[in-house]
DNA sequence: TTATTTACGCTACCGCTGTAGCGTAAAGGC
DNA sequence: GCCTTTACGCTACAGCGGTAGCGTAAATAA
């Protein structure tokens, strides 16, 4: 059903993804569908869920180099996947809370590795402000689901890295 | 129709809006509000226009002063209106590229307000990084975007303060 | 006054998400 | 061998967004 579901999302997008394609596909009724996932936002996000992979991602000795990286590597993602997809899902987020959840830790991951990267370049005395860490992952990953989801703005790699220069300040010496 | 429709949607949000019950409130025909908007995302966004009022804001001479003031505004007008609005009128906008330039102009007087602000903050030698306004803007409001339609957390005032204080740094004297 | 445009109401329809109810085959416990 | 549970298929349906086509009343132009 997954694969079947995978296709389908693959050829229309989340609106183009329709259940009855879907259990025709997967040679399924439909109501079996409705017995596994209560929803269908709950069934895509069951599927991201089962593909997605890890960011490949090992911590350096630079804190500043591997923020770039990480918030490049959340930028990246982001463009590659179709917009609707990101905005239907937050949207189904905001109606169910059982998919908030489900979306939430989707995106907990990444969020949990920024912050940890930006505890050691504060550690290491590379920001600037006297701020948590977790207003600093704000600023770093927010802008970017904020062009995305609000003003359209495109989310170049030049932009990362201006974000990751705006928190921590120019670089100094070399 | 536009009164029926903000009864509709006051009632039940935007999934309780209903466009045949929006037409049999107003006394018209559901073809004659297709005639006029051609979707239902449409018709919300130019309901929310005609409701919009401008945010009361006259910038004083401390602009640390008024860039809290205008951004814990959004978060407040963001933390009114209910948040599967925000979030639906992101989709619709993803989706249908007319949709999005309505619902960027709704945003873009805010956004335009804030960059006021940071510009003239820049100016009085406030803030602490050299990057452009542009960024500094989407680290303020992006935030709260990322906060309430991704993370869930809530956008208290103290969190707008906070966020003013990263970009600006600390207070100094007094 | 007459002809034409414009806007509207109405019905019927498509495809969609999601639900209710019924029949049925397989699996597991005794 | 028997009986209960579990899962499934199937049909039918409600409500939704959105569309096509037809008839018609009112405004406008000549």
């Amino acid at each position: 059903m997954l694969a079947a579901a995978a296709e389908e999302l693959q050829r229309g997008g989340y609106d183009g993804l329709s259940i009855d394609r879907v259990a025709e596909r997967a040679g399924v009724a439909k109501t079996t569908l409705y017995r596994r996932w209560p929803s269908k936002a709950e069934l895509v996000v069951a599927l991201i869920t089962s593909l997605r992979e890890e960011i490949p991602f090992e911590p350096s000795d630079d804190p500043r180099r591997d923020l770039t990286a990480l918030v490049s590597a959340i930028a990246a993602g982001l463009t590659e996947t179709p917009t609707t997809l990101v905005a239907d899902l937050a949207a189904a987020a905001a109606r169910e809370p059982r998919v908030s959840e489900s979306v939430r830790t989707l995106w907990a991951e990444r969020h949990r590795a920024v912050t940890a990267v930006v505890a050691k370049a504060q550690e290491a005395g590379l920001v600037l402000g006297h701020v948590s860490p977790a207003v600093l992952v704000d600023q770093l990953v927010g802008p970017l689901y904020y062009r995305l989801l609000v003003t359209g703005e495109p989310l170049s790699p030049d932009y990362a890295r201006t974000l990751v220069r705006s928190v921590l300040g120019p670089e100094e010496s070399r």
